[in-house]
DNA sequence: AGAATTAGGGACCAATCGGTCAACAAACGG
DNA sequence: CCGTTTGTTGACCGATTGGTCCCTAATTCT
């Protein structure tokens, strides 16, 4: 019907959403984004409607990438006990102390802080991802030895807990505390679930 | 010997934390400090060298005030056993989700995800910030029926789990979570100390 | 091959950005 | 009462911002 795109949109939405999330939506400029993604002002214009667009597929795309992979693994019987599961994956968020000069942290934790109160749309985004979070934490409880028999509603409120824990421990990635200082941080965590 | 100047400084600080803590560093303009702190262009430039040392100023003044009144509240024993110390704390965050509109959070967590990676001052000013609220966690749980038995590294081990869960509900304040959602989290937090 | 449609590229735009400056005002020391 | 010093003010600045537009290129349909 006409002339095809040229360049890959989840592709580009991948580096669109690694400068968002280093610098955060105001501190990301188009001239970063159309640098990062390689394409042409007039390309990007064509395929998304503006910035806030941007920001809103870039954040999908993690939702679609990162969230779901954080999901899987807290899901997936195949990792072991839930609570072995539940480690795995505030483990991999310590990892991200690992990038000591500039920690990225999590993409959705940082649109929460940095758009959500203002932006109803990037809100919404969040919540259903949190929602996705807390809902995969409530599933590896219900796979754990320890929390198996908890009624629903203690099982429900863990599930919550671990989901803030979770955002706790990534805004501290991001201040710069170290995996050691974080190692910690969630043994308590973990111990708080008997 | 010469001209007093004419605004409170502190008072000016206060309006510009505010705003910092509102829309973040990159989402401040000039014109909203300026507009928020009554003063004139060329009186806030005698007064600071530039944006970013309006911004230190500020999470400077967030210390001495916000920062100072949660460490005290922490370490003053007539506010009852260590653990209500700490849950009066955690609950005290939690009202921060009665501003539905817009939920201010938590400016030192804020500036931890939006300022800390990329500006070694504000990162330092954020890890001794941390630093007090952590220790002022250790004296509450030190004042605990339940934590002052336990030994120095659990003891000090929990209060970094409990920063980090309070960073984790200010994070979920923004995100726009109900103060019934966060009474959930701050009971599973707490149960977490026994 | 030509018409139709959409992508690519980059010059261009008004608005806003953070920051400077020069003229004026108010205080103090002599 | 004048000189020195510093605060106040707003006009002004170049740079950068997000966004538009137009010309060209590539593809499909007839």
């Amino acid at each position: 019907m006409a002339r095809p795109r040229e360049f890959d949109i989840d592709q580009a939405l991948d580096n669109a959403m690694a400068v968002f999330w280093a610098k955060g939506y105001e501190g990301s400029s188009l001239a970063d984004l159309l640098d990062a993604m390689g394409i042409a002002r007039g390309s990007l214009y064509k395929a998304f409607k503006d910035k806030h667009a941007i920001y809103l597929a870039a954040l999908d795309r993690y939702d679609r990438t990162m969230v779901e992979a954080a999901v899987v693994l807290l899901r997936e019987p195949s990792g072991g006990d839930g609570l072995e599961r539940i480690r795995g994956l505030l483990e991999a968020a310590r990892d991200g102390a690992g990038e000591r000069q500039h920690p990225r942290g999590c993409l959705m934790c940082n649109a929460a802080i940095d758009r959500a109160t203002d932006d109803p749309a990037v809100r919404a985004q969040v919540l259903a991802m949190m929602k996705r979070l807390e809902d995969a934490f409530a599933v590896a409880l219900a796979d754990s030895a320890t929390a198996r028999a908890w009624p629903n509603k203690r099982r429900s409120e863990a599930a919550r807990f671990l989901a803030g824990a979770y955002l706790g421990i990534q805004v501290l990635v991001r201040a710069g505390y170290s995996a050691d200082e974080l190692d910690g941080v969630i043994a308590a965590t973990l111990q708080a679930l008997g």
